[in-house]
This record gives structure tokens, sequence and C-alpha cells, in this order.
DNA sequence: CGGTATCCCCCTCGATACTG
DNA sequence: CAGTATCGAGGGGGATACCG
């Protein structure tokens, strides 16, 4: 059971370039976290990808989705059909990644609009 | 209670520049996270933070603590002496932000070094 | 100590065009 | 439908120098 501690964060925090840093910028790269979200409701295929993550392109689409693929957060599974039928899902890994990212994302949600209209509170 | 639904997430996500997602690039900025999670375990000085937070340069630090202030995350305070000390610590806002934040890093610490160095497994 | 100002490179990302 | 290839702009971000 390995905490931020073990992980050399006290003191010192995660060091440049270890595994946790790049698997974080993975991510939380600028569409990651989104695809994620999108995926861990149902299982999509790109088309409806492109359309369900509002501003991706297809460059972008392609890039992190082969990113979070590498990392096993993502399966494709491709039909050898005319027209193909690609499907994008979550395997388990990226389930459980996908649990933690959802409150974080319900959090903010709930919170932006005061937080980005209102005026910065203190605390 | 606004949840992702309420949000515009399902069969839409989130709409791009929309508040959420604003707030969402904000703190999955590449020191975003990181700063936050630093300053969750205790306040700390400018210097410090330099230091804990390995490989940040000076204008990133100063550029990203001013978005987190910003948007009321992180409380900054001066002490008007020669020399100058300035501390930074979480407003209660960056506390509970900070609270979603944590398990998720730990899950990624925990699981960085079977995912970079291992196989990507299927699931 | 705790910053700001400036320069500039590089790399991300979007737009466009093309393919099986 | 599901991508890949290429190009070019923009800005994120590092290095350096300087200031109160």
């Amino acid at each position: 059971m390995p905490s931020l501690e073990r992980a050399g964060f006290t003191g010192g925090v995660l060091p440049s370039g270890c595994p946790t840093r790049v698997l974080l910028d993975h991510v939380t790269s600028k569409w990651g976290v989104l695809l994620l979200i999108a995926l861990s409701e149902e299982s999509l295929r790109w088309g409806e990808l492109r359309r369900v993550v509002e501003g991706i392109s297809e460059k972008m689409l392609a890039q992190t989705l082969r990113v979070l693929e590498g990392d096993g957060f993502v399966l494709r599974e491709a039909e050898p059909t005319i027209p193909p039928r690609v499907d994008y899902s979550l395997t388990d890994r990226g389930r459980e990644l996908a649990d933690h990212l959802r409150p974080l994302l319900e959090w903010i949600a709930g919170h932006a609009d005061e937080i980005i209209f209102g005026a910065a509170q203190q605390g």
C-alpha cells in the first residue's frame, strides 16, 4: 500500500521525471480527464467521443487515446467491417482511475461558477 | 448539489469554455496539482515551495501560485520584514479541493511503476 | 529572501487535406 | 467511419538578469 510518503513526497515531493509524475501528466493532460470521464459512463465509438468531448480535434483525440491505451486505461476494440467500427471503453484499471477522477470533477463542477464568477474568497 | 449531469455532462459533456473546464485547466495545469498537494501538508514559504516541488522554475511558481490564489485556493501572507517572509497556505476551499486530489495522487503513485514499467494490461 | 522583467525556444495543439 | 500526415501559429515554460 504505497503512500505519497513512500513515493518520496514528504520533504522532497515526487522527483521530477519519476513514473508518478509521468503518469500524472498523462492523466491531467488537456484532454485526458475529459476522455476518461466520458468513457466512465459508457463505452463509446470514435465519432461519439468526438461529439461528446466538445472541442477536441481529431489529432488530439487520437493522440490522447493512444497514451491512455498505452497506460492500460483504455481498451480499443475494432471490428474489421466496412465501414469500420471501433469501440473505446475503460479497462478495470481505467475504471479505478475514473472512480477517483469523478468526485474531483464533480466538486469542480459544483463550485466552478462561484469560483470563476465570484470573488476569490479568503479562508 | 450540482452533479456532472447538471453541469451538462451526459450526452454533451462539459461545453468547451465553460467555467468547469477553465477551472479544470487551472487545477490540472502542469504544476497545479503538485503545488496544491505540497501545501495540503503544511503551509510553506516561497523558497521551500521551490525546493519541495522539484523542477519548477521561479516563473511558473509565481504564475501558478497567482492563478491558484485568484481561484481562492491559496492564501498568500507576506510579512513586511527585511528580509521579507511570505507564507503560502491553502484556504478552506483549497483544502476541500486537495482532499479530492490526494486520493487520486495516491492511487497514481501506488500504480505508477507497474503502469509505466510493466506491460499495458487488458481489462 | 522573494520576487519581476525579458528573451526566446520548442512543443503542443488546431486546421486542413488526404486515405483505407 | 475511423483515422493519418503535414504545416504553422501560439503560448507554455525555461534561462537569465535584475529589483526591493
